[in-house]
DNA sequence: ATTGAAATTGATAAATCGTCTCAAGAAGAT
DNA sequence: ATCTTCTTGAGACGATTTATCAATTTCAAT
């Protein structure tokens, strides 16, 4: 029994309601990223190739967009390069970006998470995911 | 009497800190970008066309880039450019986005706010600006 | 199982965005 | 005015992501 069924299914479901088909390589590419936190296209390209050699960078993007599109992901412009969060994932940690520098400090505040709860709750949403980031000058930078 | 005289001390000051130079692209550039909220380079390169034909895109990219070490500005990767916000403007507010039906209800939170600052200072960040999105579905979405 | 329409893939070209290079020019201290 | 250092403009370059397209795969209907 494979670990991820509830989000397999999620997948199945986005892909019959849009038309889309269960390939292969998408069944790959879910199971490599449910198991990360987040993940860049590239790292999933060189991790993938000793499953798949043969398995493309496009199709990855392509596939990683799919799952954004799915609600299992959700993508993050970060510096250069673009994250991919697995949604899923619970320990959801935020990010501290220095402007000076671009360096970027994760953390967690459960806290704060608990008050987004409030928010959304008083506003009568459920979260399903969030993104916090704080921009200012590290200390090296501030000087 | 000029309009942003405090930023213009404030480049300055970085300036001398740092053994650089006020040139007459750098004014050109703190001008044009104070009156804006937020801004790319291409659309400040675009802006300045006018005023100066001969102003090259990577000066302006280089002088935005300043202005972020300055503490004047800060650089926030949206999509796929990036956007210089103008550190000076405040009025901040976060947002609740539906994934359903992508309704936004933007709200503001004291308590947050200062838990962001003491996780800042714990990390010796000293923060300038911050962005909040909690993702879900409204109470319509739900069911 | 076979067929066939439609979606997907892999490889690579192309586009986008931002930085680097470097010779020529400008700033600012002496 | 001179001299050193920094800055500029123009384009080359590098990194990341998307577009293109012929070949392949999926999947529903035979």
């Amino acid at each position: 029994m494979p670990k991820h069924v509830k989000e397999m299914e999620a997948l199945k479901a986005h892909l019959g309601k849009h038309q889309l088909k269960y390939t292969r390589q998408r069944e790959l590419i879910l199971e490599a990223f449910l198991q990360q936190e987040h993940i860049t296209a590239e790292e999933m390209y060189h991790q993938l190739a000793k499953k798949d050699p043969h398995l493309g960078l496009a199709t990855i993007y392509r596939t990683l967009n799919l799952f954004c599109e799915a609600g299992l992901a959700q993508a993050r412009h970060f510096g250069t390069q673009t994250q991919y969060d697995n949604v899923s994932h619970k320990g959801h940690h935020d990010h501290l970006i220095c402007t000076g520098c671009q360096k970027i400090v994760e953390f967690e505040n459960c806290e704060i998470e608990k008050l987004q709860e409030e928010v959304a709750t008083r506003n009568g949403f459920t979260i399903t995911t969030h993104r916090l980031e704080l921009y200012g000058l590290c200390s090296r930078c501030r000087h």
